[in-house]
DNA sequence: ATTCATTTTCGAAACGTTTCGAGGCCTCTT
DNA sequence: AAGAGGCCTCGAAACGTTTCGAAAATGAAT
């Protein structure tokens, strides 16, 4: 059952047992033939453990993943088998690690037992000791969302300020005057959530320039959290006729409230924002949104990972990702009162 | 960076630093004491690798998830994320592995290069491949789903016929003459997916007991098949006034054809069914239904495999969970036409 | 026949642990 | 003072690979 048991049927020695396998040193084609019958026949595969400890890497990438408590949102998920698939392409397993909350020695597990070769984090804060700790460990790792210094390190991110910003012109184009961003958690803002920051800058800004009033909240990743919070706004400026939002997990309750208030989408009010393609094309009526294209990114992520592993001295590279925004038929012209 | 460099600094041999580490045999406390601080000092960890070489088990159980192609559902996706938290309390990492498509290669790394210590696997079908091939692997695996021989295999399920059998009760009780079980795709009935096929059977064997109506129809995971699939309800079954349903993917989509045919919840029309109780609280009005206990499965999944890792000669153990049925507000009396 | 270059194969070391048997050093007993 | 028994510690082997340097075999050219 191991690579001593083929050598010894076959009549050869260890290594070139090896070298048949890997190729890496050429073996006459008799010698291949017969090693590879002999291997066919007994289903050998060789032991992962040994040739990661001979090899000095795992053939495996850690994914870093929120915790559990904190519900994953559509697109996260998405992403997660994504990069299980775009990693199995390499034929690499991936291993995966939750993260925050009281998981910390998994994560130290993954980092310091050289289990894995490399990590994808997901859901990065501006500032974060996941990073600093990889940093310091010296294993390669690849963002999802980037950090202080873009130019400084690997990442995959969605360029979430231009996405909001088209959202926002689009809807100022519709006539609208009254805006609302719905962004996610408070806490989420708090702890320094990139995609949360830029939104909310990009949305106040674009709407200044169009010179339209807008206003900002924020919201818990959960349904009933979005109905709340668009029955908050409702009453705290009844003038609002159109939301942009990138909380998706807060979408059907927003639906709800809609509804509740006897409001038409498109007609009597305007939702848009950046949503996955599958949620964005269930909801009532579809809608326009910027799609995060959660397959690419994983891809992506993973291509960059693997070429820092493979190239140590390699110099930082990223990919800002700009979906574009797909008009379905959830905005609308503004309908005079 | 290894073990023997702790050694030489502590002054000691290489297996004194194991036995240390491992508690496997009593250290002086004065040496004790000296290890533990160079290894603090040099954030010292053993290679995990070499470890899992030398002890011959890797503390990493494997995952065997539906494609990426399938979407996950939400039950799916909740038990992912505990199994991953479930094992972390053991310490014990978990390897991701899609399968089914063309992705046979990374099941079958899996499998054979012993990269894992066991192997749990959701999704499974009466007649499962995977089975047949873990069996004549010698791995320990425990299945979400039980197969043809209850009492011969590892594994964890839901009593799918139990809580179906009291939803159709329930509503026979409330006076529905006539129900739906709207249960999951057509492919995987066909295929031989153990809940589906079991919702069926006791779908209707209960409805008759009660002398009720029962009629089944198959719906895709996604809503706007849900959609589709209640308006046919509507028009080949009219007198239908109460759905059961497992397919929570397809949710959504009922809500809105219920909503479109102006059919008021629990008023006009009940739904029930197995859901899990997150979507139930968030649904509109809250599910009355049985929840699928993501948690707990996960957890118990992970406490039986490992007690299988731990003891290669235990006879199979098993758990059918129950849960309750929880009263919400999306079932009530048959409105007399 | 000898040399030389090439192709093919081999043996040994290395990767970083764990674990087993045995040896050293105490202390207690006789 | 010598032996017995415990406690600690050590050295060496084992786990299953890869990889390096060198040896053996082959074939061509002198």
């Amino acid at each position: 059952m191991n690579i001593g048991e083929i050598a010894k049927r076959a009549g050869v020695s260890r290594s070139t047992v090896s070298y048949a396998l890997s190729g890496k040193r050429p073996v006459s084609t008799a010698t291949a033939q017969r090693i590879n019958d002999v291997i066919d026949e007994l289903g050998y595969r060789p032991n992962a453990s040994a040739r990661a400890l001979a090899e000095g890497r795992t053939r495996t990438l850690g994914l870093v993943i929120p915790p559990a408590s904190a519900r994953l949102t559509d697109v996260q998920l998405a992403f997660v088998a994504s990069v299980v698939e775009a990693a199995a392409v390499h034929d690499h397993d991936v291993l995966l690690s939750p993260s925050g909350g009281d998981h910390d020695r998994s994560f130290e597990r993954i980092v310091t037992g050289r289990r894995v070769d490399g990590v994808i984090l997901m859901e990065i804060l501006l500032q974060d000791p996941r990073v600093d700790r990889l940093t310091s460990a010296d294993l390669p790792f690849v963002t999802i969302g980037h950090v202080e210094d873009p130019a400084a390190s690997w990442w995959v991110d969605v360029d979430y300020a231009g996405l909001i910003s088209r959202c926002v012109r689009h809807l100022a184009d519709l006539g609208h005057q009254d805006v609302v961003l719905i962004n996610r958690s408070d806490e989420l803002v708090a702890a320094g959530y990139g995609p949360a920051l830029r939104a909310t800058t990009a949305f106040t800004t674009t709407a200044e320039e169009c010179g339209i009033n807008a206003h900002t909240v924020c919201c818990a990743d959960e349904p009933a959290a979005g109905q709340a919070c668009f029955e908050e706004i409702r009453t705290r400026w009844p003038d609002v006729t159109a939301a942009v939002t990138i909380n998706e997990a807060a979408l059907p309750g927003v639906q709800r409230a809609l509804h509740r208030a006897g409001l038409d989408v498109p007609r009597d009010f305007s939702l848009t924002g950046v949503i996955a393609d599958r949620l964005a094309e269930d909801f009532h009526p579809p809608l326009t949104a910027g799609d995060v294209p959660a397959v690419e990114m994983a891809r992506m992520a993973v291509d960059l990972l693997l070429g820092q592993i493979g190239d140590e001295s390699a110099t930082p590279r990223h990919s800002m990702l700009a979906p574009p925004i797909t008009l379905r038929s959830s905005t609308g012209a503004r309908r005079r009162a």
